[in-house]
Order: C-alpha cells, then sequence, then structure tokens
DNA sequence: AGCCAGGCTACCG
DNA sequence: CGGTAGCATGGC
C-alpha cells in the first residue's frame, strides 16, 4: 500500500466518514433562526450513500459554499449562507433578481464581499447557462474568481467528478511548499488512489477535518515526499 | 492585539 | 514564469 493511501486509511480511522458536502439547504426553520454568534457549524451532512446532491439547487448551494469559503473559515460562510436562506436566494434566477447591495449585506460575514458577490454574479450566469450540464474544469475556469480550488471542489462536491481536490490544509499536512504547481500534488494523489469520487470526496475532506484540529501534522514525515 | 480561516486576481520584476 | 499585495470579516 503506498503512503498516500496509508494516510487515507488512517485519518478514516482517526476521523470516521466525514459525509461531505455540508449544507443548510435542509435545515428547518429553526436551525435558520440562529443566534447571533455563530461559532460552530449548524450544516447537516447529509451525504451517507454519496448520493448528494441530487437537485439544481442543491449543486447551486455547493457552489456558492466554494467561492464563499475561499480564504475564510467555513462557520462564516454558513452565516452567509443561511442569509442568503431568509433571503430565498439559494437558486440561480432569483440570487440575481437581488440587487448587488443586497447580496453583499448577506454575504458580508464571509469577507471580501465586494470581489465574492462579482464572483457569485459571474458564477451563477454561467451555472444558468449550463442548463443542467455538468462543466469542464476549463469552462470553471474561465470564470473570474473561479480558480483551481474551487474549481475542483465544484466538479468533486457538486457534480461528482473524480478530481482531487489540493487546498492549504493538503500542503501544509503533507508538507508542500507553496511553490509547487497544485497540478502536480492533484495528479499525484490521483495517481495513487483508485478513481472514484467517493474517495476523494472522503480524503480531502479527511484532511480538512485534520487541518482544522491542528495537531500531529504529519509533514515531518512526509516531506512531500510521496 | 494580532493571527488565522477549506483562495483568487492583478500586477510586479 | 515565480512571487506577493490586496481583498474583509469575526472568533480566538
Amino acid at each position: 500500500m503506498n503512503k498516500i493511501k496509508y494516510i487515507y486509511k488512517t485519518l478514516l480511522k482517526e476521523y470516521g466518514k466525514q459525509n461531505w458536502w455540508p449544507t443548510i439547504l435542509s435545515l428547518d426553520k429553526e436551525g435558520l433562526s440562529l443566534p447571533k454568534k455563530l461559532t460552530q457549524s449548524v450544516c447537516v451532512y447529509d451525504n451517507k450513500n454519496y448520493s448528494y446532491p441530487k437537485t439544481e439547487k442543491q449543486k447551486f448551494e455547493i457552489c456558492l459554499g466554494a467561492i464563499l469559503t475561499q480564504g475564510t473559515n467555513w462557520v462564516a460562510v454558513e452565516k452567509s449562507l443561511i442569509n442568503l436562506s431568509k433571503l430565498n436566494v439559494i437558486n440561480p434566477n432569483k440570487i440575481l433578481r437581488i440587487n448587488e447591495e443586497q447580496l453583499k449585506e448577506a454575504i458580508k460575514p464571509s469577507g471580501y464581499y465586494n470581489q465574492k458577490a462579482k464572483y457569485i454574479v459571474e458564477f451563477t450566469n454561467f451555472f444558468i447557462k449550463l442548463n443542467a450540464r455538468t462543466p469542464t474544469r476549463e469552462e470553471l475556469l474561465s470564470v473570474k474568481g473561479i480558480g483551481k480550488e474551487t474549481a475542483d471542489s465544484i466538479l468533486l462536491y457538486a457534480y461528482k467528478q473524480p478530481v482531487f481536490v489540493i487546498d492549504a490544509y493538503t500542503r501544509k499536512l503533507f508538507g508542500f511548499s507553496k511553490n509547487i504547481e497544485y497540478d502536480k500534488i492533484r495528479i499525484k494523489f490521483e495517481k495513487a488512489l483508485p478513481k472514484d469520487y467517493r474517495i476523494y470526496n472522503e480524503y480531502h475532506a479527511l484532511i480538512v477535518a485534520k487541518g482544522k484540529s491542528n495537531k500531529n501534522l504529519f509533514a515531518k514525515q512526509t516531506k512531500g515526499n510521496l
């Protein structure tokens, strides 16, 4: 067994299945009326058999989350998503109908709100044009505001495509320095694992769980030499 | 009081 | 090319 697989099994044993992507769509009204200070995730993890997402609306929420979480902690993203949900605009056609100021206000908690509002509008137009078709990676990357990690998160978690997501935690945990190309690392993981979106889904989620726990990093053992 | 959080773009040499 | 400033909020 290669190191990448071994570490996967170790993480799975330590943290258990993560059932990503977290979503607020299945929260009831009570779940949406939260205290001002939200300090931990209230998202529902409802992907036990990897059947999620099914509807376009669910896919759209995942895409919004992927954009909103750029450089931002996830709980802040949930606040923004809850704001959008209260406005009843987690829906591509509806979100274009509110003005940009309202959109900015709603997503303020997750930071960079001027940029992200523009990114969301651009992406939403793109999403509508897809007309329920699965986008290619190149198409996603051509949208302003969608970089490699965001594109791959969307492909993997919204469209169940077998693309491994590389993020800051992956680099930190495995000891890949910043100047190592994103795609090089991605291909390394993809080659070491069965081409199965369910495994990529779990593995990236486990890396985030490990990264958040911020302990027992194994960068020293691997130093990027996987 | 600083540091950090599931990045991306634009621009620099 | 590789490297980095700027973008912004909130919790610790």
